[in-house]
DNA sequence: AAGATTGTTCGATGATCACCGTACCATAGT
DNA sequence: ACTATGGTACGGTGATCATCGAACAATCTT
């Protein structure tokens, strides 16, 4: 969006800071399915996971899309690896700034 | 949206049960500031409030609408009291649904 | 260098959204 | 009955969004 981040928009990816994580846009980021479901698999693997094994039933820019948003959100973190971008969970930076939140949305899982 | 709720629509306001509550339209819901703010406003009184008495900002039917997406979201519960109209969180419902996440959003309120 | 893999960027499109003003509809009080 | 008052319904507008395909870029393998 901003015009700021663009020299460095190729080689680092835009992350925010841990305190800089908006409540909004988590819960933004978070009310789209395909994005929950994103968040849902990386936090069952706590491992970091390439874009390209999750969600399955949208087009590669899509994903690439839902992925930014995570990211721009604070979400989750992305970093190269090879060919592949591994993302992670930010677990961490969440229940700092937002305690119970991330535990509550994914324990929301099956409900009944 | 639907055409199964016309014949109620005037008289009984549309609110899902408990166990229609969906995640996604919560999150949804909340990632608004204005309603995050009503709804912050209403848990923080734990009285039902007449609509007006919140937001200032935005027109009377801005207003009407972010009360709308908050009830059909499952978030508030809105009876008719006189003229008015009174706003209460379904707080039982949302914490059985999805445990924790009310508290950790309202706690979310003044982070740093 | 050529090919394969992985992901991004660039429009473009249709849907949804937040917001508004105006008109309207209840209920309450005079 | 008239008039506030509190809220809804009805368009309408500009912004944002989720989605796509096609083209491009970066890395790895051969």
């Amino acid at each position: 969006m901003g015009a700021m981040d663009q020299q460095l928009e190729q080689s680092e990816l835009v992350h925010p800071r841990a305190d800089e994580i908006e409540l909004p846009a988590v819960l933004h980021a978070l009310s789209d399915p395909q994005r929950l479901r994103i968040v849902r698999e990386l936090a069952a693997s706590e491992r970091p996971l390439p874009c390209g094994t999750i969600v399955l039933d949208i087009s590669k820019s899509t994903r690439t899309h839902h992925f930014r948003v995570l990211r721009e959100a604070g979400l989750i973190e992305q970093r190269r690896d090879g060919t592949c971008k591994l993302s992670t969970l930010r677990r961490d930076d969440l229940d700092a700034r937002f305690p119970g939140l991330l535990d509550a949305v994914l324990g929301a899982g099956v409900p009944a």
